[in-house]
DNA sequence: AAGTTATTTAGATATTTGTCTAAATACTTA
DNA sequence: TAAGTATTTAGACAAATATCTAAATAACTT
């Protein structure tokens, strides 16, 4: 949870998401998206994943990332218990 | 969105929602919670509050705060256009 | 085998964050 | 008005974070 959320506080993270809804992408296409560095997009891709909100799988020399939104159902529990 | 989502980013103020949950608190109960200084509670009032996600409301010498969930709901939304 | 491409790892740096103590502000009470 | 209580503001500091460049790893191509 605490993961979930520290992965969730920041943009390009978020951005990030919201890219690879619409379609799975390669490392170096979800880094084209951005005026920010390879290795920073990397950095940002591990933490997604190690939040589990995103899955890498080595396809040659890519990897392709794809999200993983069920994770996303323990965020959905904790802040309905806070709505009462 | 930016603010709300700093605002979850740390393990103290999740703690500090689910004490609001209950029932309303002042600032010096809130912080009898904790081991941490009243200076860093206040701290963390302040960034909740500058999300949205409580609210302050001075009696006397006391500043009793409420939680505010309805702001939640623009996190729910986004996190639903995740899952499709 | 050598060169190219895709991606990550390592190390450095500036900014942000959480915490503290000390001081300031505001209200209450004697 | 003076002393006490509740809370915040100010300033300092260590730890965490986002970013970069350079180097390493891995796979493809010729």
């Amino acid at each position: 949870m605490k993961d979930i959320f520290k992965a969730l506080n920041d943009d390009t993270r978020r951005e990030i998401l919201e890219l690879l809804k619409k379609q799975d992408l390669t490392a170096g296409e979800i880094a084209d998206n951005f005026n920010i560095s390879k290795p920073s997009i990397s950095h940002h891709l591990d933490i997604l994943q190690r939040a589990d909100l995103i899955t890498g799988e080595k396809k040659g020399q890519f990897i392709h990332y794809s999200i993983n939104t069920t994770i996303l159902d323990d965020v959905f529990t904790w802040l309905l218990t806070l709505k009462k």
